[in-house]
DNA sequence: ATGCTAACTTACCAATCGGTAAGTGGTCAA
DNA sequence: TTGACCACTTACCGATTGGTAAGTTAGCAT
C-alpha cells in the first residue's frame, strides 16, 4: 500500500502555502492540485470539501506551534518566554508563512461556527506567562493581552514586510527587525 | 442631472465595508451589487473593474485615516500623537472596518505594482514622531518602526476580537481594550 | 486467481465569477 | 423638439468555481 499519510500531509503542506499566500477565497482547489501535481479530485479524496481541507490545514499549524513552543521547554518561565519568542521571530523571517496563514484566519473567522484551533497554544502561552508573575494571581486576561500583543507584533510586523519594503526600501525592513 | 458623485460614494461606502469582511477575493461584484441595491453594472459603470473598485475603497480608506489624523493636530507633536491614537482606538472599537480593511490590504499586497495608498499618512505620522524627539536627529527606520507597531497593536487587536470573544467570552476582549 | 480497499483519474455538472454589448429612461442645453 | 449625455438595466458571454459520478490502477490478504 502507498504511505497513505505522506501524500495527505504533502497536500496539507502545499495548501498550507497556498492558503497563507492567498487566504482561503483567493486559493481555488484548481491551484492546490496543480502545485501539488496532482487533479483536484486526489485533494478531494482526503478532504471532503475544501473547507475541510482548509480545517487540516489550521489543524497542522496549531499542531507545528504548539510544538515548536515545547521545544523551547526551560526550568525558568521567564526564560522559556524569552526562547521561545526569540526563535519565533527567527523562524517568522525566515519563512512567514505560518504567520500569514494565522493573520488570515483571524479575518476569515466571521460569525461561523468553525473552532479555533490554536486554544491550546494559546492557552499553554497564557500558563507560562502565569508562571512569570510568582505567586501573583494575576487575572488572566491580563495575561491573555500581554501574549497576544506579542504574537501580534511579530504577525503584524511579518504580514507588512513585503509593503514597507516596497515603500522603504528593502534595508528598511531588516533594521525594523533588528529591533525586536 | 442626478448627483453622480453620491452614488459614488455610497458604492465605495458598501464596497468599504465588503471588502473588510471577506477580503477582496471573498468578495463578489453581485455581492456589492445587491448590497447597494443596483444591479452590479452600475458598479462597472462607474469603476471598469473590481480591481479599480477595490483600488477606490482603498485611496478613500487613506483619505480618511489622514484627515483624522490631521483632525487631532496639536501645537505639541507627543500630545498629537497621543490623542490620535486614542481617538484611532476609541474608532477602531466603534467600527474595526477600517483597520480590517488595512489588514486584508497588508495580506492582498503581493508583489504587484498596486501602489500602496496609506504611504502619505505613514509619511505624516512619521513626521510628527520625528518632531517629538527634539532636535536629535533619529533615524527614519526607527520612527517608522514605532509608528507601524503602534498601529500594528490596534489594527492587529481589532481583527482578534471576534475570535478572542469567542474563546475567553466578550467580557475578556473588552478586557484587553482598557489595557491601551 | 479473486476480491477488497486505497489512491487516484477522466468526465462532467450547475452555479457563479468578472466583464461586454446593447439598450432604456430621465435630465439638460440648444 | 431635438439630441447629447448620464446613470443604470437586461441580456449575455466564456472561464472558473466547488463538487459528484464513475471508472482505473495498484497492492495485499485470502
Amino acid at each position: 500500500m502507498k504511505p497513505s499519510g505522506d501524500a495527505k500531509s504533502a497536500y496539507i503542506a502545499v495548501a498550507t502555502r497556498r492558503f497563507a499566500m492567498d487566504g482561503f477565497h483567493g486559493t481555488s482547489l484548481s491551484h492546490l492540485a496543480k502545485d501539488a501535481g496532482v487533479s483536484k479530485q486526489a485533494l478531494l479524496h482526503f478532504f471532503k470539501t475544501k473547507e475541510a481541507l482548509y480545517a487540516a490545514t489550521l489543524t497542522a499549524l496549531a499542531d507545528r506551534m504548539m510544538q515548536d513552543l515545547i521545544a523551547c521547554r526551560h526550568a525558568d518561565p521567564a526564560q522559556w518566554l524569552s526562547d521561545y519568542f526569540t526563535s519565533l521571530c527567527h523562524n517568522a523571517y525566515a519563512d512567514p508563512t505560518d504567520m500569514r496563514l494565522v493573520v488570515h484566519a483571524l479575518l476569515d473567522s466571521d460569525q461561523n461556527a468553525r473552532k479555533w484551533p490554536l486554544r491550546p497554544y494559546l492557552d499553554e502561552l497564557i500558563r507560562i506567562t502565569s508562571d512569570t508573575s510568582g505567586g501573583r494571581a494575576a487575572e488572566v486576561s491580563a495575561q491573555l493581552a500581554w501574549v497576544s500583543q506579542m504574537i501580534g507584533m511579530i504577525q503584524y510586523h511579518i504580514i507588512s514586510v513585503p509593503t514597507v519594503s516596497g515603500m522603504y526600501g528593502a534595508d528598511t525592513a531588516t533594521i525594523l527587525q533588528e529591533e525586536m
